[in-house]
DNA sequence: AACTATTTATAAGA
DNA sequence: TTCTTATAAATAGTT
């Protein structure tokens, strides 16, 4: 768009990539609020740079967009991805990965207590049956923690 | 920025707004994908059209990146949440991905019990307390879900 | 941050 | 929805 062509892939340089950040996340802020104006649409946008900093647009609520994306993916199951983007997305090569960090990330909230409405009876019984098993070993582990710990200390005022 | 500059503000005709919705559309994700690939930076855009038709794009999974939403803006309400594994997949290399999975897997197994070693009390302590909640959590959705369940029976039954 | 030559997005029309 | 094309807007490289 402008003196050169520029390859879409990531820039090395880090410097040019905040510049270029800068630049265009501006500029697809603008067009994601102008999307939701012109055409009565709800949207969302969140994005983390590379540093972490996060920024983000809602046209209502970012919550409610949430909510209702949510519960839309649950009835559709896998909710349709933009497919013409999805075709030269690089990122397929660490699809693979992706899925186990998100499967195994799901399987750490669900052992906190989120998610769990698509589980069966049974399922949440086996989740029960670990969660009890892993708090007794916890609880096993933090009491031999703890006598080491006082015994540590009681040695240490019979030295002084 | 075509034929005739276009005011920013709700188009009226349905049909207009239609179209310049799908073009827009197109091109806002077009962006977004841009954005995350030469920056490096993780982005997720959900758009729900004003007849409630849903579109995404998530540079990596839409699930991390809401997870990832949702810790961030809760940390500044409530200061003790718990760890979450950090799912930052700005840094999206190979390796980095590759650590996140592994630290995630250690969360799970520790959460099983095993490899509690190197905790302090007061870590194992913390633990303690989620796995409590999330036990909770998990018994009052297991009721739920079992008492549906019944209920459901109930019904087939008294219907035939 | 500002400038500007180019590229890209898109409004209107078909 | 897709294509065409004139024009507006975004932006890459430079200062």
């Amino acid at each position: 768009m402008a003196r050169e062509r520029r390859a879409i892939r990531r820039i090395e340089s880090a410097a040019a990539r905040q510049v270029t950040f800068s630049k265009r996340r501006r500029g697809l802020f603008k067009k994601a609020e102008e999307l939701a104006v012109l055409c009565d649409a709800d949207v969302a946008l969140i994005v983390f740079s590379s540093t972490g900093k996060l920024s983000q647009f809602a046209s209502s609520s970012m919550n409610e967009i949430i909510d209702k994306y949510t519960t839309h993916s649950k009835n559709l199951g896998k909710p349709d991805q933009q497919p013409s983007i999805d075709l030269n997305l690089e990122h397929s090569k660490y699809s693979s990965l992706n899925e186990q960090l998100a499967e195994a990330s799901l399987q750490l909230r669900q052992m906190r207590g989120e998610e769990l409405e698509g589980l069966s009876v049974e399922e949440l019984q086996r989740m029960e049956k670990n969660l009890e098993a892993g708090l007794q070993r916890v609880l096993c582990t933090k009491d031999r923690q703890f006598m080491e710990e006082i015994s540590e200390l009681q040695q240490k005022v019979t030295n002084d």
